[in-house]
DNA sequence: ACTTTATTTTGGAATAATTGTAAATTTCCT
DNA sequence: AGGAAATTTACAATTATTCCAAAATAAAGT
């Protein structure tokens, strides 16, 4: 509705401002590498891995360290600002997206998609609950497949990185 | 019904014509490690670690090669024969269940329990489907918590060991 | 603004799971 | 038993992740 906040909050290539108030929102202190990270992730809607997210901001802050990355994540994990997906057996992907809902691992392309959940009501899957004595905290729905865009092109040519 | 079947199928220790059996279901041919790991699978109802079953098999079997449990279990899992878990971000966690359930992880004392699957149909969960033009070769589901021992454990003394 | 204190970041080394490789062994067939 | 093909082995190499102690930055108080 108003323009100034809009403007200041508006997606797009630099938007400071809006991922400080995220980690504030997650009660988390705000540091330059903090804002750079959560930055990256507002703006790429991908499931990145932290060696994308530290390569994608690496040429800008040079001086920014992989164990950074990994530092932040787990503690934004923590803070539920992101959940860590361990589909890839290669290594973590990082979803910033933490609505709940299902995920499409490509077997051929290695890329997640979103799907909705399947079963589990997503309001459901946001609280913690108990089943069968354990306590349920985190709901995770995945499956494993070839994507869409990797089934017309299994006709073209072979996939040839294994990183995607 | 035949005792002389039954004797020579039985579970219990050393039980190698039924791992053999098994192997050649899957259509993979029967060698020395490759009974001994089916063995101990079929044996140890847990989610074991490729350490694990190294580390249990070893001792019997000493030129063993942890090289040769990680292709037997990739191989496995090809055939149908297990399961591949990546749910604990440290390592992978075998299943010989081929039957489709759920799982619960417990990030106290890191082991894996079995739960039904909700909202999908096992019979579903067993082929391939297609989703929103992406195809679907296997259904995980796990939830992540604190599972029932591991509850009333809390009130007592903290879990010393990383690995189970 | 300025200093002090607490927190965070850094980079390089360490760890640990997994994979690659080439030689040795075993399996399977005749 | 003999020999080709498949499998296993031991060890080296790789790679993701964690550890650590020093340096830099942020926060709090004056």
């Amino acid at each position: 509705m108003n323009n100034l906040t809009s403007r200041s909050t508006a997606a797009g290539q630099g938007c400071r401002a809006a991922a400080a108030d995220r980690l504030r929102h997650f009660g988390v202190s705000v540091t330059r590498p903090r804002v750079a990270i959560m930055e990256y992730l507002m703006e790429h809607h991908v499931h990145p891995t932290v060696e994308q997210v530290y390569s994608a901001l690496s040429p800008e802050y040079p001086s920014l360290s992989r164990t950074t990355v990994y530092n932040t994540m787990k503690m934004l994990a923590e803070h539920g600002a992101v959940t860590l997906l361990t589909i890839d057996d290669r290594n973590l992907n990082i979803d910033e997206n933490t609505t709940p809902h299902a995920h499409l691992y490509c077997t051929r392309c290695h890329r997640i998609h979103d799907l909705p959940l399947q079963g589990v009501s997503p309001l459901q899957a946001s609280y913690a609950f108990t089943l069968d004595g354990h306590l349920i905290q985190q709901v995770h729905q995945y499956y494993k497949g070839v994507c869409r865009e990797c089934q017309t092109d299994l006709n073209k040519e072979p996939l040839l990185t294994n990183k995607q």
